[in-house]
DNA sequence: CAATTATTCAAGATATATATAGAATACTTG
DNA sequence: CAAGTATTCTATATATATCTTGAATAATTG
C-alpha cells in the first residue's frame, strides 16, 4: 500500500465515522446514551423522532461502531460502545461550546434564563468558603483537575457524577465549577444535582479565571 | 428560550461544525494546517485537489471557524484558528485509530509495509538504552507526557517536531514512541525524521504497555 | 395460534454535499 | 495600464443524506 492510498483510506474512514455523528438527532441520541443504556422506545419518547427514523439513526451509529445493541425479550437496548468515545465527544462539545460563536451565544442566553441569577461569583465564593458549610465541586475531566484546581475543591467529573452521589454530603451548599462562563459542565451538574435534591449553584467563572486572579493577587 | 428549543439549537450547531470536518479532503487539509500555515497553492500541491475545489473546502472550514486566512501580496495563507481545535482533532484521530476496525487494519498493514521489520520491542529498547547512544523520544501531546512517560524519554509532541529538530542530536539512534501499536504519531515521527536524515525507528508498543510491564515487574 | 407490541426494512421525495468547468475578481509586475 | 498569477465565484451534474410512509419481521401475550 502506497502513501497516497494509505492516506485516502485513513481520511475516508475517519470522515465516515465523523459523518455518523454529524447529525443533530444522532448527537441527541449520543447524549442520551452517555447517561446509560436506553431502549428504542426510551429514545423515541424523549427525542420526538418517529420509531422508523430513530431506528435508522441507530443503525448508522451501530454501523460505525459508536453504539452497540442487545436484545432482551421484545426490547432492543442501545448503549455507547465504550468510554473512549465519550471522552472524544466531550472534547468536541467543549471545543464547540467555546469556539462556535453562535453556540456560545445560545448557551450563555440559556444559562441566563436558568441559572444566572443564582450563580456564585469568585468574591462570593471566598466569603462562603470562610463562612463554612460549602462543598466546592470540580466537574471537569479528572486530567484537568490534576493539572490544577481551585483550592479546597474535590473532583467528580461530570460523566461520573451520577454514580458518585454518595461522595456529596447532602447537608452542604454545593458549588459546581468547570472551565468558565461558556463551559456547560457546571450547568449540567447543577441540573442533575438539583433533580437529586441538593442545594447547588454554579460558579459564574471557572478554574482559568480563578487561576488568573490568584496569580495577580500574589 | 425553552428546553427543546435550546437543545435543537445546540445540536444543530454542533452537527454543523462536525459536518465541516466530516470530509476526507478537509481532514487532509486540517492535517496539513496542523503543521503550520499554508498557502492555497501549498494545499493544492500536496493534496491533488483542483484550485477551485480546495478553495471551496477552505471556505467551508472558514465558515465554521476552524481555519482563518490572511492575505499577503497575491497569496492567501490559511491556518487553524487555535490549538484547542488541534487537541480535539487529535482526540478524534486517536479514538478513530483505536476503535474503527477497518482503520485499524489499514493502519497496522501500513505499519507492516513500512516499519514493522524495523520496529523496536520493549526488550530491545532496554538493551539499547544500556548500550548507550540512544535518544528516546515521546511524541504524544505534552499533557500526556506530563502525566507519565518512559524513564529517560524527552518530550517533543508530534506537531512541534518539525520546529524542534535542533533538540535532537543527529548522531544518536532515535527511538520514537506514542500510545501503542495502533497510534500513528510515532509512525509520523519516523517518517518525518527519516526525511530529515536521522537514524530513527519506532517502538512497536507505547507508553501504556511500558507502564503495565513496569507495574508487573515490581 | 391469533392479536399485540417493538423494532426494522424498503421505497420514494426532498434536501444537501461534492466535484468540475469556466468566468470573475483582485493583486502584482513589467 | 496591460498582462499574468492566485484565488474565489457561479452554475451544473451527480452522489449522498434525511424523513416519511407503509409493510415486514420477530417476540410476547391472551
Amino acid at each position: 500500500m502506497k502513501g497516497r492510498e494509505f492516506k485516502d483510506a485513513m481520511y475516508n474512514g475517519l470522515a465516515k465515522m465523523l459523518k455518523a455523528i454529524s447529525n443533530p438527532s444522532r448527537l441527541e441520541i449520543i447524549e442520551m446514551l452517555s447517561q446509560g443504556e436506553k431502549s428504542v422506545e426510551g429514545i423515541v419518547h424523549t427525542t420526538s423522532l418517529t420509531f422508523a427514523n430513530a431506528s435508522q439513526h441507530l443503525q448508522v451509529l451501530k454501523n460505525n461502531n459508536i453504539v452497540k445493541s442487545r436484545k432482551e425479550r421484545q426490547y432492543v437496548y442501545y448503549s455507547l460502545v465504550n468510554d473512549d468515545f465519550l471522552s472524544v465527544y466531550q472534547h468536541i462539545i467543549r471545543f464547540a461550546s467555546q469556539e462556535i460563536a453562535a453556540l456560545e451565544r445560545i448557551m450563555s442566553r440559556q444559562r441566563q434564563d436558568n441559572n444566572a441569577q443564582h450563580a456564585v461569583s469568585l468574591v462570593e465564593l471566598e466569603q462562603m468558603v470562610e463562612g463554612g458549610n460549602v462543598l466546592l465541586l470540580d466537574v471537569r475531566p479528572s486530567v484537568e483537575y490534576e493539572l490544577g484546581h481551585i483550592t479546597g475543591a474535590i473532583s467528580i467529573p461530570m460523566n461520573e457524577l451520577l454514580t458518585n452521589l454518595k461522595n456529596i454530603a447532602s447537608d452542604k451548599d454545593v458549588i459546581a465549577y468547570c472551565r468558565g462562563p461558556f463551559c456547560v459542565l457546571a450547568d449540567e451538574a447543577v441540573k442533575l444535582l438539583k433533580e437529586k435534591g441538593y442545594k447547588v449553584r454554579r460558579l459564574d467563572e471557572g478554574y482559568p479565571e480563578w487561576k488568573i486572579k490568584q496569580t495577580m493577587s500574589n
